[in-house]
DNA sequence: CATGAATGAGCTTTCATTCAT
DNA sequence: AATGAATGAAAGCTCATTCAT
């Protein structure tokens, strides 16, 4: 009737809006269930009720079960706490300590699994970890190391790329061994790359 | 009906005895259907078919799937192909490598991937895995490790556990990264561990 | 709100008016998603695709599928050609003619079936079926035939009801052998009932 | 352990054999919701149930709903009572009286409205039907023409061809004005075949 | 002992219909 | 009035497991 509702045409489209809250519902419930039982054990049945929709809601808004728990990964995002404990080493530390937490997080490593295991069959899901949570989390570490070239604390031909890799690294391998990260492990794994072994 | 069969009869079973080479197959078959497909979509009848055997003939043996799963891992054994290059760096450089093959084999993380994925469904598989593949790997890194102590190579102080999970996490960090590991990859992290990167 | 809406208020209703074209154009698609897919097959989502319309749209004027798809049969009427070859003979093969060209038409026979398919379920597609299609073009032989008999080129004990059954049936008798009506095959069957096999 | 054994050997394959009045009864099942709701009303969960067996059981033998149908369709076989009434004209009359009982049956007509209905998605099943039922069905009228054509009762060019489709069709024609064949109505329009209607 | 058949429960997906805007 | 969203119910099909031979 003005330009106001003008405005609202255009920017709204006619009918019943989508509730968002039940896109977000859906979203974690599909989170939820994907690190719990991994992909082809999650039932979007079960991800609806537990989301308290039903299943034609879902595949309105997702074609397909792949859809759903790509876009639900797709949501994820490393959340940047930002570090500065003064020195490099310290910084290196306190990520690593938040990835150790994120891992150990219920499920953390089964999600990772998933991800893994699926990769032949729904690429799409490793994919997408990677560009949200894989790079992040790696550049948050290389971010820090350049830092410390920056500030001549690095050798000069220290490998940073190789070095990310063993930080983050390290977890995963001791992952395997116990599922448990013992206190202080990070530092230790901090100092040997910054010291190195040989002599 | 022959003395073969007079053998087994003292063995104490009557009746046909269960030919091993049958069971065999079934466990090949069904290492290849869960690192191809992951443990859930892995389906017991295609490991039967694939084996050329029924499935009550899987289910006379093992008593469920996840039973047939963890004893198809239970085979699993690292072969242990000598390593020595004449230096410690080089032999570390060298086991690396070959666990760079068995992770790039067409699966082959699928399969890790999988074991995390079932943790909290079928912890045996987890369990399994570390008992025959991780430790064993660990096992090899760690002996070259001690060996260059003794030899006098290390600092003294050289944090070996560390330093394991370092090298061997490396690789897992970089196959999150793109599912390939690039040629000199392994010899940069025997590098870079071995100097440290710290001023 | 407006004078628009004062004359809308006049006619009766308030609000919107409902739009007659929407209405045949809801139709219209109904009729081509009944013959191309079967009234069970047909569902109300694609035939409101199909007419640019919402459900609710449908809903609102027809208060089932069934309905639905009972009012669009309902919209089907026979084009009355005018027929006039200067022959009974020559009018009754060209009256078949016309009823080849609509049998063949795509989907054609189909929606013949459709309707007898789902005679128990929604007997009204049948009644109106009769009524809207075959009962005109029963009319139409028929018409000619009395002609033919006030003009005297009848037997004078002619079964006119049998041959109309028998010129009609024919045709569909035909399809059911191939789906395809040979070329001459009306004319054979108008001199076949004008004539007789008997000695 | 006699020879009569080593002919089942071969004939019979092992594990536990398939009932076959499982499979006739799934099939009769079959045919009786085909024939009462359509191809795509017809569920398969309905039709097991019906047939007592479980869904497994099913698909076991035919690998879709469409197999399924298919198959029950070929089952269908005319039941050729021998036809001799002495005269031509009363064999015709016989012959098309046993096709209005078939048609007469509960969703005798329904069953014919699904092929064609299907035609278009599920093509194997007017493919069958034509094979089993129609063709038959016309040869029964083929063979008493031509052994009348024989006996020297026919018009020397009498068009055997025609006279099947008039025959048969006049019931379908029949049958589409109001589901009911009158009594009489075959003896008419044999009669009218028979002497044709033109002066 | 090994086989093929059978099963109950479950899967993903779609439909006809109603609700909220 | 008309829209897009939501829903309960069912569909076709598959799986791990057990039975009968």
């Amino acid at each position: 009737m003005d330009n106001a509702t003008a405005v609202q045409v255009a920017k709204k489209s006619a009918g019943r809006p989508r509730s968002p809250a039940v896109e977000r519902r859906i979203l974690q419930a599909t989170l939820r269930h994907l690190a719990a039982e991994g992909y082809s054990r999650m039932s979007v049945d079960a991800v609806a009720a537990s989301a308290g929709a039903s299943k034609p809601t879902l595949y309105r808004r997702w074609e397909s079960k792949a859809d759903l728990a790509t876009a639900a990964l797709g949501t994820m995002r490393l959340a940047e706490l930002p570090i500065d404990t003064g020195s490099a080493k310290g910084d290196l530390e306190a990520a690593l300590d938040n990835f150790c937490d994120s891992l150990l997080r219920p499920n953390g490593m089964a999600l990772i699994g998933t991800v893994l295991a699926e990769e032949a069959h729904t690429p799409d899901l490793l994919r997408l970890f990677r560009e949200r949570l894989v790079a992040p989390r790696r550049q948050i570490l290389r971010d820090i190391l350049e830092q410390a070239a920056k500030a001549g604390e690095l050798r000069r031909n220290a490998n940073l790329e190789a070095s990310v890799n063993m930080l983050i690294g390290a977890i995963y391998a001791r992952y395997l061994v116990s599922s448990r990260i013992p206190g202080g492990f990070t530092r230790e794994v901090v100092d040997t790359l910054w010291a190195g072994i040989g002599r």
